[in-house]
DNA sequence: AAGTGGTCTAGACCACCGG
DNA sequence: CGGTGGTCTAGACCACTTC
């Protein structure tokens, strides 16, 4: 009756497993080093595929690695920082703000962002496209949702789609007065269309940034912002959004 | 347009499957009510259990549902709006944050948080554990890294660690000058002790706040908060208190 | 004890990328 | 073309909750 109880609580194989890779990605890997593949990996370490991906997995939402079809996993370099708030409120567009506008159509929002705007059923709205680049790679696609209403003055005669119009209605924005703004954070699985522009697969996990921009009383405009999970640390740093530069001096307010 | 080209890129099955589950949540099922078993499931849709549990594992993370071993899969109530950031910076602890100190220990802190603050390797520091409850249900698990330079008065004569040392801690933050903060959020997985927690696995999505509290010039604290990323959704709204009003109703026409 | 979700296996085929 | 990761199957057993 051994009641030697050491592990009462034995732990997955998958869980053990990411753990020993992690480390073993800390000491004998280097950023972008790619791994043997995933059947000589499960081999190796005596699981089945499976249970390998199953680890995988994890650390690829996790940032440690990234895999990519045709070719391999490689590890994955720390994530970038990506300033999302800033203290200040500021129209999408303003000055530029990291982002570039791509494209825009007419259409009608989702549920939930109707609710926001607060517009009739079918309602249909300015959306405007547009991505987000830092370090040379995309991070974030965004679609941002304004009502004729916002933008009374916009004018027929620029395109009426594109990125010509995308700007024009970001330009007839900043001619309202931001009053307030508010901002959430979830976690979301990209939408087929994200994926492709954010080169991951459909269903990847996805930071889901939604703002909403007050202006004359009301919800002005709306904006849903997906940001790579894997890659992606969602930074609102109140210091205007600087990376983490150990600067204590500037602007202790 | 005719960009409906169904058949030459056809969708993967548990991706079609987890459209077809979503769309019976909405109109099939309320809140809290329980899904058929998996087996059943995956006969009814005449696919492998493990590809019904890839649909079932993308609703969880959408938090649309909600799976719990040995009893089963319910609907998922809307995602819970939780406050994490205002405008205005305050020490942890003060003035009811939603925060509850749980314990104090004496610790090494993680090898990024010892970047942040600046401490020796291996230097340890008083890690206050505390957790935050909001409707009833457990959303957040935090550590609270305190080096002892910035609580140098803490009385001896407080319980060497427990929630009376966690409070004491906390009272002495309060006497330093805040002088600013930062934040950043990411995805992670939970650790065991979180998870546990938290009333999850181990390994389950969740989000990471980070917070930095500046003070006399240097890191005085670091806070790192995990919050259930199935049922959370971090709100960071510069306005007074306006809840976010999430509407999942909508009636198709 | 019965029933649930969680883990694991050993295969198979497919979609994609590179040379 | 060969090799990679992505999908899928049909089982098996385990851990947990409830009755």
């Amino acid at each position: 009756m051994g009641t030697t109880q050491l592990e009462s609580v034995p732990e997955p194989k998958y869980w053990h497993l990411k753990t020993v890779l992690s480390e073993a990605l800390d000491s004998e890997f280097s950023v972008g080093e790619i791994l043997p593949n995933e059947r000589d990996l499960a081999a190796r370490f005596g699981v089945a595929r499976a249970t390998l991906r199953q680890a995988l997995e994890q650390l690829e939402l996790e940032g440690r690695l990234q895999r990519r079809r045709g070719v391999g996993t490689t590890v994955a370099p720390p994530r970038v920082g990506v300033a999302v708030g800033s203290a200040q409120h500021t129209w999408p567009g303003a000055a530029d703000d990291a982002w570039q506008a791509t494209d825009c159509t007419v259409a009608a929002p989702p549920a939930s962002v109707a609710g926001f705007l607060e517009t009739a059923h079918g309602e249909q709205v300015h959306t405007v496209r547009r991505s987000r680049v830092t370090h040379g790679q995309q991070v974030a696609a965004e679609l941002l949702y304004v009502p004729a209403s916002s933008v009374p003055d916009l004018s027929a005669i620029d395109a009426p789609s594109g990125a010509a119009r995308a700007r024009a209605v970001l330009r007839e924005l900043q001619r309202l007065d931001l009053e307030n703004q508010d901002r959430a954070v979830e976690l979301g699985s990209a939408r087929a269309d994200d994926a492709k522009e954010l080169d991951r697969l459909p269903g990847a996990p996805v930071l889901v940034v939604t703002t909403r921009f007050f202006a004359e009383g009301r919800t002005a405009a709306v904006s849903v912002a997906t940001y790579r999970a894997d890659t992606c640390r969602l930074t609102f740093g109140d210091s205007g959004g600087v990376e983490i530069h150990h600067d204590p001096e500037r602007r202790a307010s």
